[in-house]
DNA sequence: ATACAGCAGGTAAACGTTTTCCCATGAGGT
DNA sequence: ACCTCATGGGAAAACGTTTACCTGCTGTAT
């Protein structure tokens, strides 16, 4: 591999009869120094190739123009989704980001906080965590964003989300309208979990449509997963329990309860009707294809970014809560 | 938020009367030291708290302790399952990974290439890219392991991939198997994709079974996307070619055509037997369910992060090229 | 008593930048 | 002719580590 090495700025400088300082002021633009010998050096790094050495640079300044994203299961295409948008933004303002996959295990995650801290990233988003996300494990004062979930610590990091009343309400009012009477939901046993709020929604929409609220009908999970989810629905059928409509909180739920459902032989729509949230694609094409409350993932990376980025170039005037508007989008299984 | 900033070497050294550098022979457990000032120095760290400063340890002992993966799309689960692999292989061994999404765009690819130069990386991970990897934007000689697709240069960049040419093998003949006689193939038009292999292991099977190899079956595809595919199929069923199979060489193409197939009313797998590549979960859930080509997406990014690793730490004896099996998951679209 | 080995730990350089502070030069004003 | 001042650019400190080299000490062998 054929590759020259990059001079570095104290060479620069010897091979044009300069201090190293003037290199850096002219690379950086600032500072004073003359048109010739601006000249001079741009024809020198030019000719025999300099690069920025970001570690130096970051030592010196204080500042590693990167950062870290905490997400819990980049193979969901959800969180895939919001990663690929944030990579994409800080790309564009000249940030690389880590990335950091948890598993929602504790210790990963504190050891990443660490290790992100010890690498001097710039801030980190932090997408749908624990609820008790451990700060102690920074020693710095890094800037926060928060996508999905707000930690449970009355502090004010922004948090960005999708309005999952409004969503929880949605689904459930057109499960509702689709004629069911019973309807289960599948959420999230967290306390922190956006699927508070989506339940919230479907209570509230029981109500306005004056269906009673069963409690045999909530089913908390641990994992909000596939597996999880098929053989919950699974269990639940076999105590007999009544149903004629499921609100899955994600895609994945979904699907698992759609084959669940499948496999006991029931008919999805025409025995029970099915609606999950997130809008991945393994909803659009699935059989049958699964109603579901869109998210718009795009700009829930793109605006944590932003925030993100205003934090650490200490901006403000930013708004610490951005709440995105969400949608329904029927398909086969309503 | 409340952080306690954590000290440096310097402020413990002087908290225990000491030198930095017995401090740093403490924090690493190197050169000599006595037992009663290694406790002082531990019960100092223990009590204010000291956490390394890895840009001020890079910077000295030149290595970063994070890599770059390079990766065309991290919304396709077959690339995220990869670096998910590979984020938690190098996680256990201490190191961190900077996500890099491409689109294959080239500019994009050389920017990334510079900028994890520029900030030390120790490593690169390069998951099927362009045919021509810029490697002139890098000025060090890092390391690097491909993933799925050798670039077009020379030398001796390991790589790590799947059986590809026996992967084309087992689904045509499985088509074939099926009793298809003519075998749409729907591939990567680049010339150094896996596709091409995949190609191979097509005609070889043909051949074997007596079929023969007709030109207007193989279609070239510019971006092997859902859409791109989609589309493809359209026109040439618009174009009137006869065929009763297809061979999608990955799993999104093949959910393409199926739903392409769909709108033509051709009946999958009755008019038309359908067989995909990867094993993702949208060919498990879609309807009818896709035969495909498993490949061990968790191995591939195995693998090639301990190949890395080996590289990193010139440890070497490492094979330059390992091949991991497919097998075949037969579904319900043949 | 002298020499020497071995150990603990200190000094300072180095990694590659940025930036503060300073100096020298020359131009312009009196 | 002298003072002032702007301008270009150099010297050196600083960011937080690691490490090569050196020093001083204690204990043992001669």
């Amino acid at each position: 591999m054929e590759t020259k090495r990059s001079l570095s700025i104290k060479e620069i400088a010897k091979l044009c009869n300069v201090s190293v300082a003037t290199v850096s002021r002219v690379i950086n633009q600032n500072g004073r120094f003359s048109k010739e010998t601006e000249k001079k050096v741009l024809e020198a790094i030019e000719k025999f190739g300099y690069k920025t050495n970001m570690v130096a640079k970051s030592l010196r300044i204080q500042e590693s123009k990167s950062i870290g994203v905490i997400v819990p299961d980049i193979k969901n295409e959800f969180f895939a989704s919001i990663v690929l948008e944030i990579e994409n933004y800080c790309f564009s303002e000249g940030y690389s980001v880590f990335i950091c996959n948890t598993n929602k295990e504790e210790e990963k995650e504190k050891a990443y906080l660490k290790s992100l801290d010890a690498k001097g990233v710039d801030g980190l988003i932090y997408i749908s965590g624990r609820e008790t996300i451990s700060l102690d494990a920074l020693q710095r004062e890094i800037p926060i964003v928060c996508i999905d979930r707000k930690p449970d610590i009355d502090t004010n990091i922004a948090i960005v989300e999708s309005d999952n009343y409004r969503g929880g309400f949605l689904a459930t009012e057109e499960l509702i309208k689709a004629g069911c009477k019973d309807i289960l939901i599948i959420k999230n046993r967290r306390k922190f979990s956006p699927a508070r709020l989506r339940y919230k929604g479907y209570q509230e929409a029981l109500e306005l449509y004056d269906l009673p609220l069963k409690d045999e009908l909530v089913i908390d999970i641990d994992q909000t997963t596939f597996e999880q989810a098929k053989e919950t629905v699974s269990s639940v059928i076999k105590r007999r329990v009544k149903f004629d409509g499921v609100f899955a909180t994600n895609d994945w739920i979904a699907l698992g309860a759609l084959i669940s459902l499948k496999e006991h032989h029931l008919k999805v729509p025409d025995n029970v009707k099915l609606i999950g949230f997130d809008n991945i694609s393994i909803a659009k094409y699935s059989y049958p294809a699964i109603t579901t409350v869109h998210q718009d993932k795009k700009r829930l990376g793109e605006e944590a970014s932003r925030a993100l980025l205003r934090l650490i170039r200490k901006e403000g005037g930013e708004k610490l809560n951005i709440v995105l508007p969400v949608s329904l989008v029927k398909r086969q299984t309503t």
